[in-house]
DNA sequence: TATTTTACTGCAACAAAGTTGCGTTAAGCT
DNA sequence: AGCTTAACGCAACTTTGTTGCAGTAAAATA
């Protein structure tokens, strides 16, 4: 189950998440690998590598899809709940290592709960 | 400065905000409407109620867009920020009327944060 | 190492959400 | 009623993401 290949393709793809702590747009990676694989391929590998429990995306207030790495995730058991937060000067998205208080609402059974937040990082606030 | 005039579509749009208290989605009221106005016409007016303060926007987890009813906006003081919840079972999205406590994460100056939770709502959870 | 199997990839065509430009219509003021 | 211009319809476009299918290559088997 998961990704059963590891292919130029998959390597390479995973290479670009190794440098950085940051989340990555799928459509920029799609613009970063044009010369290397097809836009569909780099779909299927996101897919897969999130079934995996190696990466997990979300959705930015805008819509795009963000992809980050997991830590300590497998394909049974996603634990990686955090808020993510993007800076409106430099634009990076990080995922913040801190955890997500789920509120107790009245009707409501929340299960569970996707955090976007917005402000300006350290690098950012002269 | 806003809704200068109120057409006829942006009469009809407004009515089918009126009888619920759930969030739309954009395609939808563009279904909807399919009848009686264009879909452009339908963004179009749902930017400049957005500018008034009369109603809101946001983005589910699947990266479409949401439009919630405002409660005491205006232009100039969008004041909305609440978290949006999402019932698995009968896909109903709703405005929850709680305060969002804005975590203090070092190195992060957070200004702005949007909450999407997911569940189940009273009425899906016999 | 050669053969075989099938997971993976590329391509082209498609789908859905949302935007833009421009000519036409109608809201509402005099 | 006539005038001005905000608002609208339409078609064409952009962007993000998906699908079907034929061809390729990773890796298991012999
Ligand atoms: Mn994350
Ligand atoms: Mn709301
Ligand atoms: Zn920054
Ligand atoms: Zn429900």
């Amino acid at each position: 189950m998961g990704i059963t290949r590891k292919t130029k393709a998959v390597k390479k793809l995973l290479s670009l998440f190794e440098p950085t702590v940051s989340a990555i747009l799928a459509v920029d990676l799609i613009a970063q690998l044009k010369e290397e694989m097809n836009k569909t391929t780099v779909y299927r590998i996101l897919d897969r590598l999130e079934n995996e429990g190696i990466i997990h995306s979300f959705v930015g207030s805008d819509g795009l899809k963000w992809y980050a790495k997991c830590t300590g995730c497998s394909s049974n058991n996603h634990n990686d709940i955090h808020p993510h937060f993007q800076c409106t000067n430099c634009k990076k998205v990080t995922c913040l290592p801190v955890e997500i208080k789920i509120p107790i609402v009245e009707n409501y059974t929340i299960e569970n709960a996707a955090v976007f937040l917005v402000g300006k990082c350290n690098e950012c606030s002269s």
